[in-house]
RNA sequence: CGGGAUGUAGCGCAGUUUGGUAGCGCGUUUGACUGGGGGUCAAAAGGUCGCAGGUUCAAAUCCUGUCAUCCCGACCA
């Protein structure tokens, strides 16, 4: 790259280049396909970045790959700069690989399977632990050669039940993929320390894509693990909800939101009879509480489960009607891995699913655990114990009063806008929505263990590797990007991963010395570390607007012959309202530099 | 995987109810006039109507099957 002031902007690492309309693909449409509900779906693809093959299998196309090689450029600059060491590993992977984590069970049929020609059963790799930790077994030997990082830019593969919204939910997709190992959680080789960085890395590269980004807690999902954080593009078409408290800055994926301290009271007198009532055919809470004269907050959910130990024991988790039950917050408050009960189990138990009451309790041997606001009514509705009939009334003081001792009352359901916040007293929580473009999480031991990952430490002493795993969504992250950001005309790129910096429209290019003029012009930009695309085809301008507003380029460049008699250009930011302004040739080379390079 | 819908030219759609020559707009090609926010005129190219079977003298249209795509939900490092 040519030395210049504007070179760390330039994210392209090899010389700027100009590259004329006419000589690349950029097939622009005025219509969107009608299948394109998002924005950045009908954009990316008026706009001539990406076509579709496939459900969920897309063609990136020149507009489209160079921005992602840009973003992969960033994620490269700093994973390298956090200590990290790129390498490739491949799609395929044999499914036995699978055998020692059971993952392939979990993934069901999200894991892309398929034979070769001599019946062995092959995987599209979703993601690559199995693959990393198989390699580490035959070449890490050493405590001494910890802690280490390794990464992939690389193509994913996952049998999406339903992809949809273009690059956002894809079955094929481009992944960064990171693994870290070490022999300790603290310490400059630990894991933790790892984190730290791999945290402020990813802060460093959706900070320099130019997004709108919040790190938030998270639960660590399937893939197992004790702590992590989800990076999230703030924007209102986001998959995923999660809640910040705006006065201590917490924020976390609803899955995992705590919830700030909620008061409960036993005792509260009852003001009603236990009363039952037939109530067949209503399969939703909110038919059945309107049937009862009551709202889905007036009354209690219960749900049974089962712990995931040897000899499963029942645990009923009992919330109000309107909220929902959290899974991971039952495990904790049990002490163990709990899964929704089998049905079948349940009814042959003497569960009557769909109107089970806490009353159960005094019936079988099972863990309650009971959400604070699942307490304080003094009349709630509820299931009868028996189908087709729920009852009113019930009152936890006088109907259930052994529910004091023997059931356990904790946070159990998610978080929603209006409660509590977690760490500061008197504030409430926020719900925004959000797409997740990248997750880091703490492993731990879990593969090393389930593949025999070991190594002998100072003192000759076994240890387990202890693993950490980060990953960042590219082509979703090219796609958030735009669904943040973008009008009623196209999409608006941030300068550090737009396909170009710098787009220079011709006025009339085929009257004399207009071309010339705008590669000359183009030549000097790029000399200054800026890529250039030329609109060199002899189109009308009011299609050439057009297209420049839909592709998103952020500075605009026009050049006729009228301008260049006088000595000036136009100029434009995508961000400008109106027409383009004039400026004397001789200045534009500096104001795109100051621009990009701000 | 449940519910709903749709497959007709590159894109957007009409035609299907009531079987009878394959249509419209945009885009594309050629020529002329044009030239600052998706131009005008003239000419042209482009479709085995998703696929397979059936009914019929005759099927885009009716029947059966199948495949594909999308939407809502369930699911989701």
């Amino acid at each position: 790259m040519s030395t210049t002031h504007a070179s760390n902007a330039s994210s392209s690492s090899s010389k700027a280049v100009v590259h004329r309309w006419s000589q690349t693909l950029i097939p622009t449409t005025r219509d969107a396909p009608s299948d394109a509900q998002m924005p950045s779906h009908i954009f990316m693809t008026r706009a001539g970045y990406i076509r579709p093959v496939g459900a969920g299998i897309y063609n990136y196309l020149p507009l489209a790959w160079r921005s992602l090689q840009k973003i992969s450029h960033i994620i490269r600059e700093e994973l390298d700069a956090a200590g990290a060491s790129e390498m490739l590993m491949p799609a395929l992977m044999p499914t036995e690989l699978y055998a020692g984590t059971k993952r392939d069970q979990d993934y069901g049929d999200l894991l892309f399977q398929l034979e070769d020609r001599h019946g062995r059963k092959t995987a599209l790799g979703p993601t690559h632990e199995e693959v990393i930790t198989d390699l580490m077994c035959g070449s890490l030997t050493s405590y001494k050669q910890f802690p280490l990082n390794l990464y992939q830019i690389q193509t994913k593969f996952r049998d999406e039940a339903r992809p949809r919204a273009g690059l956002l939910r894809c079955r094929e997709f481009i992944m960064k993929d990171a693994y870290s190992f070490h022999l300790e959680l603290d310490g400059d080789a630990g894991l933790n320390a790892t984190y730290d960085k791999m945290y402020q890395a990813y802060t460093n590269i959706f900070t320099r894509c130019g997004l709108d980004f919040s790190p938030v807690e998270a639960e660590a999902g399937p893939i197992g693990g004790s702590a992590s954080h989800e990076f999230m593009v703030n924007c209102v078409n986001g998959e995923d909800t999660i809640l910040v408290c705006p006065v201590s800055g917490y924020a976390a994926n609803v899955e995992k939101a705590e919830i700030g301290n909620r008061n409960h009271d036993w005792t509260t007198a009852p003001t009603a009879e236990v009363t039952k009532h037939h109530t067949p055919g209503m399969p939703g809470i909110q038919l059945v509480a309107e049937h009862l004269g009551t709202d889905a907050a007036g009354m209690l959910k219960t749900l049974v489960m089962q712990t995931q130990e040897d000899t499963p024991r029942w645990v009923l988790a009992v919330v109000r009607g309107d909220h929902e039950v959290n899974e991971a917050k039952v495990r904790d408050a049990v002490g163990t891995a709990v899964q929704m009960a089998d049905e079948k189990a349940a009814k042959e138990a003497g569960f009557a699913i769909g109107y089970v009451s806490p009353n159960m309790l005094e019936k079988l041997d099972m863990v309650m655990v009971i959400d604070p606001d699942a307490i304080n009514n003094a009349s709630w509705a509820t299931g009868a114990d028996e189908s087709d009939h729920h009852i009113t009334g019930f009152n936890w003081s006088r109907d259930l009063p052994s529910a004091q001792d023997k059931a356990i009352v904790a946070d159990i359901r998610n978080a929603a806008a209006g409660d509590p916040s977690p760490r500061a007293e008197g504030a409430t929580l926020e719900a925004k929505r959000g797409i997740e473009v990248g997750h880091i999480f703490k492993l731990g031991t879990k593969y090393s263990e389930a593949m025999g990952l070991s190594v002998l430490d100072q003192n000759q002493k076994k240890q387990d590797v202890i693993m950490g795993c980060y990953g960042i969504g590219v082509s979703r992250t090219l796609a958030s990007c735009i669904e943040s950001s973008h009008d009623d005309n196209g999409i608006i790129m941030p300068a550090a991963i737009a396909p170009y910096h710098v787009q220079i429209i011709t006025i009339k290019p085929n009257e004399d010395g207009v071309l010339d003029h705008a590669f000359s012009l183009a030549d000097e930009l790029a000399e200054q570390g800026l890529d250039v695309l030329v609109d060199d085809r002899n189109e009308r301008p009011g299609p050439k607007f057009k297209d420049a507003d839909l592709i998103g380029i952020p500075l605009r460049i026009i050049v006729s012959s009228k301008a260049i008699e006088a000595g000036q250009v136009e100029f434009k930011q995508r961000t400008d309202e109106g027409k383009a302004q004039l400026i004397n040739r001789s200045d534009v080379v500096d104001r795109c530099v100051s621009l990009i390079a701000h």
